[in-house]
Formats: C-alpha cells, sequence, structure tokens
DNA sequence: CAGGATTGTGAAACCGGTTACAGAAAGGGG
DNA sequence: CCCCTTTCTGTAACCGGTTTCACAATCCTG
C-alpha cells in the first residue's frame, strides 16, 4: 500500500501538501495541484482510513444490532439502513444479539472498541439500565422510550386495535390472541390493543390469550393448545406475521380452513404475507421507512453539533387480504375459494 | 476516552509496560502487573482498536457482499458468517450490491480503504476480470471457479438432475422449467442439469425452458407466459425456492392446483419452504454449512501463512413436501387434500 | 516602493497504540 | 565478590495520516 509520504516524494512536495490536495482544504497553487493529484493517479494511492480516523477520531462506520437477521422483519431493516447509511459514506457493521440482553451489551463494548460512530439498536428487550456508559449516539428502534435516546417505533396499541376490530367487522364473535412474549415491549403493546377492544365483551376470557416467543414452531404449538382449550374461536390476531403463519399452520392441522372456519391476521407486513396462501391480511408497519428514519436520525447525531435526541413514531396501515376476508364477493357461493381466472 | 498513557501515568509506570500488560507479553513482574491492571480496570480502559489497526494492519473485519439482503437465501448465510466471525474475534461489514457488477467493484474498493481484512463475495455476476487489483483476501460464493481466489458452492448441475428426476418419479410427463437469469452461474449449471434429464425425451421442446429474476413476481409472469404457451405442462422445476412459489401462485390463478395439476419443485431449501401452503418440495443447499465454511476459510486465509486457496463443493440433498407428492397416501381418494387430523 | 494582506509551502507535533533497543535490577555460578 | 544471564522497565521511533505554526512568496494599496 502505498503511502501519503511515497506521493509527496514522487510529487517533490511535503505530506502537508498532499493532504491539502487530497481535502480540498487551505491554499494549493494550481501546478503544485496539479502535479500532486498526478502523482496520486500514478501510484493509485487512497488514504488509509485507519490513519484518518485514527485523527478525526471517526469511523464513518455504523452498527446494527438486531435479534436475529433470519426474522424476515430485519432484512428489509437492514437494507434500509445499509443504503442510507451508503449514500451517506457510512458502512454499516451488523451484529446478531440473539436477543438476549448479555450478548447486546457485548456487542455494544465490541462495537465501541472498534469506534463505530453510532449505533442503532433494533432490539426488543426491556433493560436499559445497562447501557449507562455508552456515550456514543444511539437510536432505538421497537424499544420503550428512553430520555437520553432516540427512538423510532410505530403504535402498537392502535395497531393491536385496528387488527381486532377489523376481525369483528368480518363478523368473527370470538376473537384469540396469540401475544408476543411478555418481556418484549412491542408484544406487549399489541396485546394491550386487542384488550382494550374485547375486554368489555361478554364472550371475552383471559384463556383467550396464549403467549409464544414471535417464531413459527411455538406458534403452532401455541395455536393448537389454544383451539384446544377454546370451543368456538373464529379470528386469531397473532402478535407477528410469523406467528400468524403458524397459526394457519395449527389451523389446517385440524382440519379447518382460513378464513372460512377462523380468519388470521398477523402483524408487521413482511413481504412473506404476499407469498403464502391464502395471502395474509396483516397490520403493516414501514419497515423501510423505519430503517431510513433511524439512519438519518443517527447520522444526524453523529454529524449535527446538537444532539437533540427525538421519538418518532410511524403510523401503522390495516392491509386485508384473503385471510380474513369472510364477506365473500356477491356472486361467490359460500366457502368457495376464489381465483383469479386467469387467461388460459 | 482514555488513553494508554494515562494508565501508564496512574500505575507510575511507562506505556510500554502497560502495553505488555495488555498483550501479556514480554516480562513484567508480578506486582507492576497488578498495579496496571488496576489502573486499568479503575480507568474503565480498553485500547483503541484504531491505533492498533494502525500498527498491525489488521482490523478484525471482514466484508461480505451479497446481491440483496431482503431475498430470503442471505439471511442465513450472513447470519453463519457473522456468527463464525464473531467466535473469532471478527466482525462483519455487509454490503447490498444490487447485484450489478459496478456496486460490486465500488463495495469491494470501498472495503479495501476500510481495510478489512478479507471479503466474502457471495454475488453472482460472472465478471472476475475487474477484480484484478484486489490483493486481500476473498472466497467467492456461488460463482464460477477462478484460480486465485477460494470458492464455496453446491453441484447445481446435480441439483438440477435430481429435481427433475423427482418431478419424473412423481409421474410428471411434461416438465417445465424456470430457470434463473442467463449471465448468472448457478442459473445456468441448474438449466444445464434438467437439460440433460430431458433434453432426449419426445415432448421435450424448448418452449419449455422460460427465464426469470431469481424473483417473486418475475417468475409469477414468466410462469403464466410458459402455461400459456404449452400444453399439458404437469411439473415445474424453478430454479429456486421464490420463484417456486411465484410458479405456485400463478397456477393457482389459472384455477389450477399443486400439486395434483401440477407439480412444483424449488431449489436452496429456505425456511420459507416449510411455511408456505403447500410445503414447498425443494434441493436443499446447506446454507449455514456454507456461511460458515467461507469464514472458517477466510479467516484460515488471513491468519494463515500459506495461502492456499481451495475450491469447496458441497451435496444438495432433495426435500421432497406436498408441492410435489402426486402419489397419494392409500386410503385417500385422489385429488383429496391431506390434512393431519389434529386432536379436536 | 514600503508595508500589510493574501496565498503557498514545509517542519514538526499529534492521534493512540506497538516494539526495538538500551540500560537497570536481580539472580546464579565459579 | 565478580561477571554473566535473565528479568524488568523506560525512551523513542514508528504506523499513516491531519493540522498548527512559522516562514516565504506574491499581491494589493496608498
Amino acid at each position: 500500500m502505498t503511502t501519503i509520504r511515497e506521493v509527496a516524494k514522487k510529487a517533490g512536495v511535503s505530506v502537508a501538501t498532499v493532504s491539502r490536495v487530497i481535502n480540498q482544504n487551505g491554499y494549493v497553487k494550481d501546478s503544485t495541484f496539479e502535479k500532486v493529484q498526478e502523482a496520486i493517479k500514478e501510484l493509485n494511492y487512497r488514504p488509509s482510513a485507519i490513519a484518518v480516523s485514527l485523527n478525526n477520531k471517526k469511523t464513518k462506520t455504523i452498527g446494527l444490532i438486531l435479534p436475529d437477521i433470519t426474522n424476515p422483519f430485519f432484512p428489509e431493516l437492514a437494507k434500509a439502513v445499509e443504503e442510507v447509511a451508503n449514500n451517506y459514506g457510512y458502512t454499516m457493521i451488523l451484529c446478531n444479539s440473539s436477543g438476549t440482553v448479555k450478548n447486546e451489551i457485548d456487542q455494544i463494548e465490541l462495537l465501541q472498541s472498534k469506534y463505530v460512530d453510532g449505533i442503532i439498536l433494533a432490539s426488543d428487550s426491556f433493560v436499559e439500565k445497562d447501557y449507562k456508559d455508552v456515550n456514543l449516539p444511539m437510536v432505538l428502534l421497537d424499544r420503550g422510550a428512553n430520555p437520553k435516546n432516540s427512538s423510532i417505533r410505530v403504535n402498537n396499541f392502535y395497531g393491536g386495535v385496528l387488527a381486532t376490530e377489523h376481525l369483528l367487522e368480518q363478523g368473527c364473535i370470538k376473537i384469540a390472541h396469540l401475544a408476543g412474549p411478555k418481556h418484549v415491549f412491542t408484544g406487549q403493546q399489541r396485546l394491550e390493543g386487542y384488550r382494550s377492544v374485547v375486554e368489555s365483551m361478554k364472550w371475552f376470557d383471559e384463556k383467550l390469550v396464549a403467549y409464544a416467543n414471535y417464531q413459527l414452531d411455538d406458534a403452532i404449538t401455541a395455536t393448537k393448545e389454544l383451539l384446544n382449550k377454546n370451543k368456538g374461536i373464529d379470528g386469531i390476531f397473532a402478535g407477528n406475521d410469523l406467528m400468524a403463519i403458524g397459526c394457519i399452520k395449527a389451523i389446517h392441522s385440524f382440519g379447518l380452513s382460513v378464513p372460512e372456519d377462523i380468519a388470521v391476521i398477523g402483524f408487521d407486513g413482511i413481504s412473506l404475507t404476499n407469498m403464502i396462501i391464502p395471502e395474509l391480511s396483516t397490520i403493516k408497519q414501514p419497515i423501510y421507512e423505519m430503517g431510513k428514519e433511524a439512519t438519518n436520525q443517527i447520522i444526524k447525531e453523529i454529524e449535527g453539533n446538537h444532539k437533540e435526541s427525538r421519538d418518532i413514531e410511524f403510523d401503522v396501515t390495516l392491509i386485508q387480504r384473503e385471510s380474513t376476508n369472510r364477506k365473500r364477493r356477491p356472486g361467490l357461493e359460500d366457502g368457495a375459494t376464489f381465483k383469479d381466472n386467469g387467461n388460459r
């Protein structure tokens, strides 16, 4: 690798001048500028990002910590972060925390010692007391608010309301909720949304709430149990899309069908939802937007002099698809399956 | 941030001694060692990774370049890379190339100037002449071989054979192939595998091969076209799982069902395949293993003195699920749908 | 044309570590 | 007790840039 001193020698100037040419600051005579540029080109010189970082204490790198990149919610987020970061000349280090607080803390330590300029923490545990000595910009995604850090999230409570009311509108008269883990912020909020709608209804019963860990397999087990313990369930609001898919699989395993026997709605709006059959109704979060905004915010905090932290709440939207479509279109027999009649 | 000099002052020793304590090399008297350790603890000192890197020209960072993290094949790969890298004390920078060669080259340049120690290039374009002046370890994933770099891949040709033969065994008598993009290595190989099995058959016709870009939407369009142009197709081998899902959706839109009317098999073995209904048969690649091995190899090349590059080929396996299950179980009417009879 | 402002350039300190080297202290053998 | 190892520690150079400061050259103005 060529160094700035070699360039200086070749161009017959000092390293200071070369540095000025590279950063286009300070006074440099036109003819000198040319000479240096030429030397740079000839030697195929690129300044060492490390040496630069050692001076200005910026690495142009941000860390993204998330529970598990294989959870379909996160790739879209990661993509947004990476793209926006790249646009601003930053690169992104990705860390899977597996959702445990210990890993999260380790990852934060590691990122700090690698001198990332900021961290986006998209993990979901509640704990925050342990991050006390993180003194670099950090934005929180999908977590409880915190006076010190900016946070990005959606109105999970309202989403829960929306999902539940949608099932009611579709004529469901006994609606269960498959909630996310108890210690997870988003899961709690969505559950509260559901509860606020149904708790006054006469059919409501605490047994209609089950918990699972936001994963498919766990959701299948939990749904089977739910259906065994309760008679007459005709709608399920699942805490996320992955679990909604688990619901559907469990329902099918009982010989029932979706949405005819039981309508199912998820939460998140991952792209998976329109890949499965039946296509899944869901409460959509603007995932890409959230990642984009988180990245904008972290970069603003890194580069801005004033570090005003902000709380940004995005809206969720109901996406209605087949899995909750119980009001059949006129002209179709009840129970018939929809078909696009292609052009064959 | 505290520096090594502050620690030295606090412990009443020189920076050299502190450095010796940190790296546990050289001679240090026990009592001095203790003193220094104590000072380190008290000041909560962590050496700057940047300063260290400046000396030894290692950043303990590897870059992973892939076409698109939202393609479900890649998160699993990324996870493997990240986990193994972490185990060895490395962190991972993630880059989406969007599959274009220009971006790839830009990303490689960027990673080089950030002094990553090695790169895993999991992208799929053919071009390699442009990487001539990459002089740091690089392993190629799912690409054509290259004498200079190690490569990891599966036997895509054999996978194509396996998929096609499986459809034949299931009684299909006119099998189409929805191939990946023409310029992509894996797509070509899989197509060749298919072709080798069917080209001698009397029903074979070039019109049974369609191309799409490995994406869902594109696959839907291509499949519709395929079905319009050919009569009597009863089996489709899709170049990857995402396209297989597109196939199924297209088939449904024609009012046909899978696997009764048309059997469908994919390629990759992403976890999505057992989420959809019907569950998708596929040719499974050991994705996690591949990522793990790629990372092991890159670290070996980084840390090892000898840089023997290796070509590693993994085996693919046929996973049979509902989407190709045309040999009904005894006792079930033809055309009936399978149901687990839960315990309700 | 004198003298201040502006422009152009280089030497050297600095960022925060590692390490070669040299010298001091302690230990061991004759 | 002297001398030679071995153990211990500090000084200073170095990694590859940026930046301050001082000084030189040029320009402008009265």
